[in-house]
DNA sequence: CTTTACGCCTGACGGC
DNA sequence: TGCCGTCAGGCGTAAA
């Protein structure tokens, strides 16, 4: 399921190919996705060329001097680069095709992502405009996630989960980051100390930046841009392992619902 | 303002 | 073998 790292590592794998690229044509091949593509609009980008590329939070932006595309990869989506007449699978909703030669091919089982085109500065955009700091910029710390906490009476790892407060952080790399940092996911995020916080905020840090380099987490979709998976989930301490020895103490890992999401987390490690 | 629950959707998986 | 229930979950939205 596309978090950050997924996102990250679809983005520097169509970026190469983006760079300079005149787009060429795109194909609606299935509108319905979370909200419907507009196949029309989206033509009038035709023959422009790509000014730049960079992802914002999980979305993957694409500017051109008329607007930008929007691109949300959802649960199950994945983009891939293809040579021009490539065969169209199933659940294959658009492509963006460059220079006549080279497909951006959006493919979402699930169709909870989506693809729009934003006229707006992109920071003005709806989706964009009340997001909070990227996660392994300077403009995030554990400052940040200190003075945003208080007086919340969620549990911190909703907190960090909230988009408002810090983007890109979903289940998986939620629970692996409180596991790192000791944190129990359950805590009232009021309770906890500017410390505690700066210890947070420092791991998902580099929990973020390790699957980055592992090419992300494939569990059932995921793809590279390449088609092939990513390989954190080798690394993964706490997610998806209930049941099973905590690679630190031996304890069983637990699991357990927070709001509507299975939260995992070692009884012994995790006691803040 | 905060917090909580819901729903969109398909495919994988387990039980019978 | 096939059918069916359950789960996965980002995130906007509505309701409390």
């Amino acid at each position: 399921m596309p978090e950050l790292p997924e996102v990250e590592t679809t983005l520097r794998g169509i970026e190469p190919y983006l760079k300079n690229a005149t787009i060429s044509d795109i194909v609606v091949r299935n509108a319905s996705l979370r909200w419907p593509v507009p196949a029309k609009q989206l033509s009038t980008l035709v023959g422009q060329k790509v000014i730049g590329a960079e992802r914002r939070a999980k979305y993957i932006l694409i500017h051109t001097k008329l607007g930008s595309i929007l691109l949300h990869l959802g649960m199950s989506g994945s983009i891939r680069v293809l040579k021009f007449g490539a065969e169209v699978g199933k659940h294959d909703h658009v492509d963006i095709n460059l220079n006549g030669n080279t497909i951006i091919r959006l493919n979402d089982p699930r169709r909870f992502g989506c693809c729009l085109l934003a006229h707006e500065p992109i920071n003005e955009h709806r989706l964009i405009a009340k997001l909070g700091p990227e996660p392994l910029s300077s403009d995030f710390d554990g400052e940040v996630l200190f003075k945003r906490s208080r007086g919340r009476s969620i549990a911190v790892k909703n907190l960090i989960m909230d988009g408002n407060i810090v983007v890109g952080v979903g289940n998986i790399y939620a629970c692996e980051s409180l596991f790192l940092a000791g944190i129990r996911p359950t805590v009232t995020a009021k309770r906890l100390s500017r410390l505690r916080y700066k210890k947070l905020a420092e791991v998902i840090k580099v929990v973020l930046a390790n699957a980055i380099k592992a090419g992300g987490t494939t569990l059932n979709d995921f793809t590279q841009a390449d088609g092939k998976p990513g390989y954190f989930k080798q690394e993964l301490q706490v997610y998806g392992r209930a049941g099973q020895a905590c690679n630190d103490c031996d304890s069983k890992i637990k699991s357990q619902f927070i709001g509507q999401r299975n939260t995992f987390y070692c009884p012994t490690c995790q006691t803040f």
